[in-house]
DNA sequence: CGATATATTGACAATAATGTCAATATAGCC
DNA sequence: GGCTATATTGACATTATTGTCAATATATCG
């Protein structure tokens, strides 16, 4: 009953003089344009405050514009989180295979391991990978899926052609799922709870640094070993 | 206004007679078996809907009581969130050194491993805590800081006691660290995205489990090559 | 320039969740 | 058995958030 009352001043500003229609300016975007911002908003939001950061009227505000034109460019929240996954999903996909598949064959695991483990950190990706997980939205948009699949083809390609470069025996593709599935967990575990359990060991940014170099050699090593 | 006609129905169901007072009848819980009902619960609610399945009124019709119950044995929403973190971080505290503590020289890097991921898959805990963390309540309450020293801490003892016994060099406290660290990102990491990873992989709950003795042995095989 | 399509908005509706409160039932104690 | 403390509840208040809608401004195209 309060609320009601309140509104009135917006009257009283707009009747300055006597304007009726006090003609106020609008920013109008390209539909695209405007469906990127606001998804760049949101992917802040959630980078930052986590699932419960993701409200229209807060994104609505960092975008600078009303909740509504959100609505109006996703029809829902629902509609909105699904872009969202949508667009992550395919900017991950985009990153991990055009760094593997670069066809430079100068980059070794480590160079592998450090571009998976960027590519998640960033931005929040795996934040919001993760949120997606544990809301179980996954299941309907299953593309995570086709990601692991074709990476894991990538990569043995890749050992099979350097194991016929040195003539040494074919490798086995179990075990190149597993090194692929434990760097994948390894560096959301990391986005996760990396930054706690190295505060709480007392190390830096340079800390972590190293702990990712450690993570390499190791994984190297088992591939040397395995020649 | 159409929500208080509803509400006549209950009175005429207990007028059978002429009964002004129905007498209904209650269950009263000492506040500690109430408290731990509800946390079990809520406990449940979040290993399997995610942050978004922690509503009050769900977590009381599952316990069966009615959600005020709930404010008056927590105070609020986040005093149960809070009371849920606090009971997760020592239950989890007390599996993890429970395990690692026993005194007992005959298990070796394998079994310790299989059960962190045990601990962390049980119940969702991984789950929860991972929420905790995406949701940023982590940095008030940092037990999880003290979990990972005491860990380490444990690790390292065990490590020198073994190399005393034998005689080699004394290990390198941050590679036991690293081996911490990577053993608990890798747990975190499976809890949230691994069965998505193995479900795209082909692998099934056999499966999981060669991948964990593979990691296990991965750790086993670097604990050799240091001494 | 005029017409059309649509991006944008303010106000409001609908819903859902947490939190408050007085009333009530029940266990434990004298 | 009566008293007291408190666990429990239904009804209500409050608030926050999503969603709807008619009105409006603006870019584009003829």
């Amino acid at each position: 009953m309060s609320r009601v009352a309140k509104k009135t001043a917006t009257a009283s500003e707009a009747s300055a003089k006597a304007a009726e229609k006090p003609t106020q300016k609008r920013v109008r975007r390209t539909a695209d344009e405007a469906r990127r911002l606001i998804l760049d908003a949101a992917e802040k939001r959630l980078a930052r405050q986590g699932p419960e950061g993701l409200r229209l009227q807060d994104i609505a505000r960092d975008v600078g514009i009303s909740h509504p034109a959100i609505l109006h460019h996703f029809e829902s929240r629902e509609g909105l989180v699904r872009a969202l996954i949508a667009r992550t999903n395919k900017q991950l996909r985009d990153s991990l295979l055009g760094a593997l598949g670069d066809g430079d064959t100068s980059r070794d695991a480590a160079d592998h391991i450090g571009h998976v483990f960027e590519a998640l950190s960033d931005k929040g990706t795996a934040r919001l990978l993760s949120w997606l997980l544990l809301t179980g939205r996954a299941t309907e948009e299953s593309d995570a899926h086709n990601i692991m699949g074709e990476i894991v083809d990538v990569l043995q390609d890749r050992r099979e052609e350097y194991a016929e470069k040195k003539g040494t025996a074919a490798p086995d593709k179990e075990d190149t799922l597993f090194i692929a599935m434990l760097t994948a967990n390894a560096a959301f575990g990391e986005a996760i709870v990396g930054r706690q359990l190295a505060e709480a060991a007392g190390l830096d940014q340079h800390g972590i640094k190293r702990f990712r170099k450690w993570f390499a050699k190791l994984i190297n090593d088992h591939l040397e070993a395995k020649r």
